[in-house]
DNA sequence: TATCTGTGCTACTAGTTATGGTACAAGTAG
DNA sequence: CTACTTGTACCATAACTAGTAGCACAGATA
C-alpha cells in the first residue's frame, strides 16, 4: 500500500499517517493480519522520525486497529467486515460527524449535496472491497 | 444560544468554541446579523481567557462566518440558505469527511448505518430550520 | 551459550502551539 | 473630555509536536 503525507500540512504528521492507514483499512487495501512496515522503514520513506511513526501506530493501537508484538512488528488487527465498536468511541465519532456536517451546512451546502458527498466517499472504499457491502444496490434516490 | 465547552477535552478550547458556533449557525439558532457575546463575557462564562475566545472568533472570521467591528462586537455573517464556498475549502472539507467516514468503515459500521448517522445529524439542524431542507421526509429504510 | 540482527519502546531536547494574565487601542455615550 | 464597552496585542507558562539517541526484547546463527 502506498502512503503519502504532507510535511507542510497543519495536520500533525503522526495524525496524517494514522488517517492514511485508517483509510487503507476502510478500503480493504489493508486487511486483517497484514503486516505494516516497520517504523524505521516508514520513517525513512517519509523523511520523518521513527518516533513520529511510532506515535501514529500508537493511535491505531488505541483504536483497536493494530496489534504490535515487540519484535515481530505491527499487523492490522480489525477487519472492516466484523468488529463492534466501543459505545463511547461511537458517540465521539458521531459528535465529530455532526460538527463536520455542520460546517458544510453553515457554508450553504444543501443536505442532499452533503449526503451525496458521503455516498461518494463511501464508494471509494467499497469499490475495492467487493465482499460484504450493503450499498452496492443503490439506496435512496 | 447556550454553548458548552469541555475543559478536559483533547480538543483545544478555541476549537470547541468555533465548533459550537458553527453548529449553531447550521441549526439556525444563530442567524445572519445576530450578534455574538463579547469575548470577555464568554470568557467569564466558561472560565477561560478572553484571548482564547478571540482565537475562536478568528477561526470563524477566517471561514467567513463572522464579521467583527472593533467596537461593536461580532455578528454572524453568513446565512446557511445562500452562500457559496471556496473550492479549496470544499475540497479540504471533502477530504476530512472521507477520513472521518473511513474511521467508521474501518471499525465495522455498515455503509447504510453511516449514512443513517449522517441523515440524523442533518435532521438535528434542519429541525429548527424549516426552510430549505431536502431530507425531512424519510428516505430509505 | 554467545553474538548479531531486526523490531518496538523510552528518555531527553528543541521548537511550536495553546492558554492565561494583563495592558492597550478604538469607537460610543454621557 | 471622561467613562465605558468592544476587540486586540504583548508576554509568560504549560502542553504538544518532532527529532535524536540509546535501550529492551526476541529470533537467527555460529
Amino acid at each position: 500500500m502506498q502512503i503519502a503525507i504532507d510535511p507542510v500540512s497543519n495536520v500533525p504528521l503522526y495524525q496524517q499517517l494514522r488517517d492514511r492507514v485508517v483509510e487503507g483499512i476502510a478500503s480493504g487495501e489493508l486487511s486483517a493480519g497484514e503486516p505494516l512496515a516497520p517504523v524505521r522503514q516508514l520513517a525513512a520513506q517519509f523523511g520523518i522520525n521513527p518516533a513520529t511513526v511510532a506515535k501514529g501506530y500508537d493511535l491505531l493501537r488505541a483504536e483497536g486497529l493494530l496489534l504490535t508484538h515487540r519484535t515481530a512488528g505491527s499487523v492490522v488487527a480489525r477487519d472492516p467486515r466484523n468488529a463492534p465498536w466501543h459505545a463511547d468511541a461511537e458517540a465521539d465519532w458521531s459528535a465529530r460527524l455532526r460538527t463536520l456536517l455542520a460546517e458544510a451546512v453553515a457554508q450553504g451546502m444543501p443536505d442532499d449535496g452533503i449526503l451525496q458527498h458521503a455516498r461518494s466517499a463511501l464508494q471509494t472504499f467499497s469499490a475495492a472491497r467487493p465482499t460484504s457491502d450493503s450499498t452496492t444496490k443503490e439506496d435512496s434516490r
